[in-house]
RNA sequence: GCCCCUAUAGCUCAGGGGAUAGAGCGUCGCUCUCCGGAGGCGAAAGCGCAGGUUCGAAUCCUGCUAGGGGCGCCA
């Protein structure tokens, strides 16, 4: 019996006895969960406590009256009351054991829903400028925008990764100017991006050109570094996002909204549905309708547009393109941006926090030894994705990155992860997968088989500890689709682990030497797998592989 | 001044209004006669402060304090 089932076979109890012992009321969510304690019993809930108000009743009376008649529902053993109005279940023997048969059966499929199913999400994330290397704050993003994109899929979502690139403004120019300045050997620009990444990318262009740039006028050599460089840097950051498991299905190109007009006729839109004005030579989105606090210039007096002008049409874009979701990952330093994001989304006529979602996630402070490192592009000490995928690899890195809450700002200690030891959590989870095949091999090559499974023998408290946390599994990847939160699934592997790790140091797969194989060799291999099942799934959610051995 | 995030063990971080607040690392002790000890067991150690809501608050609300980030016709 799982927890869902329990839940349902509460719902119905209560219904049955709203016909007599009950006074009727509405019926919501019905709660199970693992008691803290195991002596609590194998499932506990809090619906006594929950519902007792709109039944009329206290919670312990509420009680009495629903564990006698949860007494007689199948698989269930003996129901307790404690507490405030705790109902303790206690679950008939192999009720819980026959769980594990049921997830090496359902294999890849365990852990996945349909919750999402049919709806059609574009997940934007990284988008960093191809100024630079993706630096750290980038890496965050990529770990855990490819890692969200796994989880939503996995409950039905039509998942579209999604990586803007701004290739078009000011930043560009500087870039250009930058590497000219560097093809000259002359020091970067005032305004400019320096570094050894920028002497090299300018020596590519110069290698890869087909005439002397250096000679050409100036406006000529500096558009020639622009388009080469920007190719260059972007084929760059296409690679490493790669190398670090992250592989978009969208690059989009921001400088194709202007070439094929797709601003204007957002800003046209726009000014159909009377959002615009103009004032002081400029054009203005009237956002303060929508709950901004100011309103937004899109085109400047320079007849320039505003950078939020290319967003207006990126939105629209996207949204023509049949996306029902809409989500952007963004850092805290553009929280600011979230507001009038949201006033053009509702300017459009659609649903702000529905149809476009924003996610701010909290900038990484990068230490080492406890000093902060800096991470400018500027001052030419990026540290950059390659770079922490060179000292901890790319499993611990993701890892690292995705298992805190991205409300979180986070600390990485550079010193510490360059030591290579199980500082990492995730060695501990690889670990965990790993004994599962080194066992599964042993049992193989001892003649312990799966022709048999019962399991009622999966007795052990360590067995039941287990058992309970394998099951969860399914509830933890709805919960963090929902919330869109892969730490979840993270911070949950890491539980599974440590139970796993307890079963293995009490309960033998294999016989001891000179022992006969058993029943219960047998039925625990299913456990087994159970467990290397979970921590596959879960692992593959997270980008991180799981290793056969380490 | 306004807005967002954060404050939990020595460190880095979990904790969907519920029972005795957890993990990894670090410290101390125990555990190698058997599936890999990258493991297991035990110990010390914690919810920033003050109110409020609730049968019940680390969790929700308010205020305060501290830290990070943001408030351009920059991108």
């Amino acid at each position: 019996m799982t927890p869902a089932n329990l839940s349902e076979s509460i719902a119905r109890v209560l219904r049955e006895l709203m016909d007599g012992s009950l006074a009727p009321f509405e019926l919501g969510e019905i709660v199970v969960e693992r008691p803290k304690s195991r002596e609590h019993g194998d499932w506990a809930t809090n619906v006594a406590m929950q519902y007792a108000g709109k039944a009329g009743l206290k919670p312990r009376e509420f009680a009495e009256i629903l564990a006698p008649a949860l007494q007689s529902v199948e698989g269930i053993a003996k129901v307790d009351i404690a507490g405030p109005g705790f109902i303790n279940v206690t679950l008939e023997a192999g009720a819980a054991g026959a769980i594990a048969k049921d997830i090496v059966t359902a294999g890849d499929a365990f852990g996945k829903g349909n919750a999402l199913t049919g709806l059609k999400m574009n997940l934007e994330f990284v988008s960093a400028n191809p100024t630079g290397p993706i630096h750290i704050g980038g890496t965050r993003w990529a770990a855990v925008g490819d890692s969200l994109a796994r989880i939503l899929q996995a409950q039905g979502a039509d998942v579209t990764r999604e990586y803007y690139f701004n290739d078009h403004g000011a930043q560009i120019d500087r870039f250009a100017r930058s590497l000219l300045a560097a093809a000259r050997k002359q020091p970067a620009p005032e305004d400019g991006y320096a570094g050894a990444y920028i002497d090299q990318i300018a020596a590519q262009v110069l290698a890869g050109a087909a005439e002397d740039l250096l000679s050409l006028p100036e406006a000529e050599a500096q558009e020639a570094f622009r388009a080469a460089g920007v190719e260059l840097m972007f084929e760059e950051i296409r690679i490493s996002l790669h190398d670090f498991g992250v592989d978009f299905d969208v690059f989009f190109h921001e400088n194709s909204l202007y070439e094929s007009g797709a601003v204007n006729r957002a800003i046209a839109r726009l000014r159909e549905l009377g959002h615009i004005f103009e004032e002081d030579g400029a054009t203005w989105l009237r956002s303060t309708t929508f709950g901004d606090d100011r309103d937004r210039v899109i085109i400047k007096s320079d007849g320039e547009a505003a950078y939020i002008a290319g967003d207006l049409a990126y939105y629209l874009d996207k949204r023509s393109r049949g996306f029902d979701r809409c989500i952007y990952m963004l850092g805290a330093d553009h929280h600011g941006y979230v507001q009038r994001m949201m006033a053009m989304c509702a300017a459009f006529g659609d649903e702000p926090g529905v149809n476009l979602e924003i996610m701010i996630g909290q900038l990484v402070n990068l230490v080492r030894d406890g000093e902060p490192v800096r991470m400018s592009k500027r001052a030419g000490t990026v540290v950059t994705m390659e770079d922490l995928v060179e000292i901890v690899g790319v499993d611990a890195a993701r890892y690292a990155l995705v298992r805190s809450s991205i409300n979180s700002m986070l600390d990485i200690d550079l010193a510490l992860l360059e030591k290579k030891t199980n500082d990492n959590p995730v060695f501990y989870v690889q670990y965990a997968h790993a004994r599962t095949k080194q066992v599964a091999a042993n049992a193989s090559s001892l003649g312990v088989d799966t022709s048999e499974f019962q399991p009622e023998l999966l007795n052990h408290a360590s067995e039941e500890e287990l058992l309970a946390k394998l099951i969860e599994f399914p509830r933890v990847t709805a919960m963090a689709a929902e919330f869109k939160e892969p730490h979840r699934v993270a911070r949950y592997l890491e539980e599974v682990a440590g139970s796993y790790h307890r079963w293995y140091d009490n309960c033998r797969v294999t016989p001891l030497s000179g022992g006969e194989v058993e029943t219960i060799h047998r039925t625990r291999l299913w456990l087994n797998e159970a467990a290397g099942v979970v921590l596959r799934n879960g692992l593959g959610l997270l980008g991180v592989s799981a290793p056969e051995r380490m």
